[in-house]
DNA sequence: CATGAATGAGACTTCATTCAT
DNA sequence: GATGAATGAAGTCTCATTCAT
């Protein structure tokens, strides 16, 4: 009841540790594939038992989620840099850019789709707020893209379509973008490379 | 040692019942969800022991890199009516269609980049001649697309790029499209519309 | 060493502390069965921490063994206003009521009989003045029962048996009952009806 | 589909191995409670790893009621072979001393009630047929009771009740009796009698 | 060839209990 | 006194894979 200074800090560190433990997922996620992202091994990794996981997150889907919205917050952060371009073309590759990090250190392995249509892929017991959270961050960045589009410089630039269905075209291509030019480990399995490719698609657009 | 007409027969008697199996495997991975593509549920569904399905396939991942080759050539078969049609900007859209099939058949439970690019996910005991053949028929439909776009009609309507230099952009373009407008079981989670969506990308295009 | 006013008055508040945990306690045990009733549920929901459960009771077995206790005695207290019955039977007929809704309310989760036959099954770590008090509540509504037995229009009525033999058999037909009459989610689970089966065993026995 | 020979050892042995299990576990039950009932235990003490134990036990549920079936049917063998007495007061007497094998072997740890009444106590995945074959057997049972009571000499025995309405009564009866005379370790915890209880109401009842 | 019983590791999760603060 | 974070053992269950028959 009462919210004492204490309660505060607790919280606080329990926030922080709720960080610590989803960096420690990322860094596992990354190194070896998301089948080796099991709530025991993060544990491990991150100095805990396993039960003590549970703690933070109600369950596995829930830490998930969790790296989910954190990936996109900071995605959000970044892509608000891009809007004090002047020019939206260079905004938007920026943007692109900050996509492509995003993609590799965690969409690549995760869908963001997974968690907004469960379906039956698993994710139903999931903290209904988180799904909230997660979805306003999504309507931002959507949001986000489309102020830039609806800049004057950029207005009328896709064939004069209107902003708001420029935004899918444009998020299509880049995740397709980013997607198909994923780095391999070694470079003869690459197929395309990104740079080229967003030259190319900023080429035709305009 | 000898290669008797029998021997042959066997190879092509255990060709057809891996064909049999993969359909089998298909079906469950779209009824069910990836998680239920057990080889157990695939040796019920298909009428034989656990056991005997390692007859067919070394492991569990080659069963599901066969599912993607004989995905992947399905699709081929498809975009290769496509080619016949006199006007190229309707051939790439029907080869969009195509994907998006074989992308909501398969590719949308799993990436072809697990494969390709192997990495640590989990899939390091393959074949290496079956990811040969994967590569093969990836490069085909790369051909293909590539050949479409040089037909007469098409040639230097991307502002003149290059064909090979197109061939990407259009692939981004279509992976992105066809991802972000996946049906949701729900329409209003649903986020854009296939076909509204492809008109808008063709518009632009040209 | 010096009992002064304050230890009374604290052992009187964590006497009531207790009292208040096991209402608690009760309450998780009827909502939610006893797989509920675990030290965190019930610390929450009494609005402590689990770690001070600990004060208030040795460990979860005695908190068990608390409620057992506080229900006898609600049930000796109820039983005890029927003695003030003219009519034994209709005495012994409440008495059977009373003990139905002990049972419903508790008995039926957790038997006496697990913490009086400790034998094995996992109570050995209680505190034996509990164990002590329970048996005497015990010997005291067996007393109580053979009292009534013994007043004078009941004196001779189970074909002369003497009132401390009888009271056994009364029991057992009462427990029984009340066990093979409870009432099951669905009425047509529910195997027999207590109100018509208490009347034939008073017809019976008189 | 064929159902050859070899299918019907197979499954014979499949059932034998079903017993085993189920004599192991009935065992542990017997000798360290209910709690003790785990499937690795009962995995272990058998000699099999405890993964094996799904490949005859659906899950713990199945097991249980497993052990709850054998233990009925074995009652219900033994309750058969009382008919043949001539004297209808004596069947029901060896009746009693069956149910008190059988709930000092089963029935004292689990209620038949949790399974017929499956409500929210966990019983939620249960094999169907089994719930009705438990069903079943448990009506043979009454049936058989009943078929006792309605001999000549036991008719009209009980004040002129009618015997389907006798069975209820003597079934609360038996069972609380058995209840409260269960042996405890030490003979000075053991409340009442289980031979002169029996004694007693049968003088009662006749 | 084919079978399916068996394995054993490992997944998630819960919970009574302890202990530094 | 009180807290609640942390533990660690134990629970149920699944699954790819092997191997005697």
């Amino acid at each position: 009841m009462v919210n004492t200074i204490f309660d505060q800090l607790r919280q606080q560190e329990k926030e922080n540790r709720r960080f610590a433990i989803v960096d420690v997922a990322e860094k596992i996620l990354h190194d070896k594939g998301l089948e080796a992202v099991t709530i025991r091994n993060v544990a491990k990794m991150a100095g805990l038992s396993s039960g003590s996981m549970y703690m933070y997150f109600k369950n596995k889907e829930e830490l998930l989620l969790c790296m989910l919205v954190q990936n996109l917050k900071v995605l959000k952060k970044d892509m608000d840099t891009c809007m004090d371009n002047q020019n939206p073309m260079e905004a938007i590759k920026k943007m692109a850019y900050h996509y492509k990090s995003y993609f590799i250190r965690f969409g690549k392995y995760i869908n963001i789709l997974s968690f907004t249509i469960r379906e039956d892929s698993g994710f139903n017991n999931l903290n209904p707020e988180m799904v909230k959270e997660l979805k306003d961050i999504l309507s931002k960045l959507l949001a986000l893209v489309q102020e830039t589009l609806s800049a004057p410089p950029m207005k009328g630039a896709l064939k004069g379509l209107p902003p708001e269905r420029c935004v899918p075209v444009l998020w299509a291509l880049i995740q397709g973008l980013v997607q198909i030019t994923i780095p391999a480990p070694t470079p003869e399995d690459t197929f395309f490379d990104f740079d080229q490719l967003l030259e190319d698609v900023t080429h035709i657009l305009i």
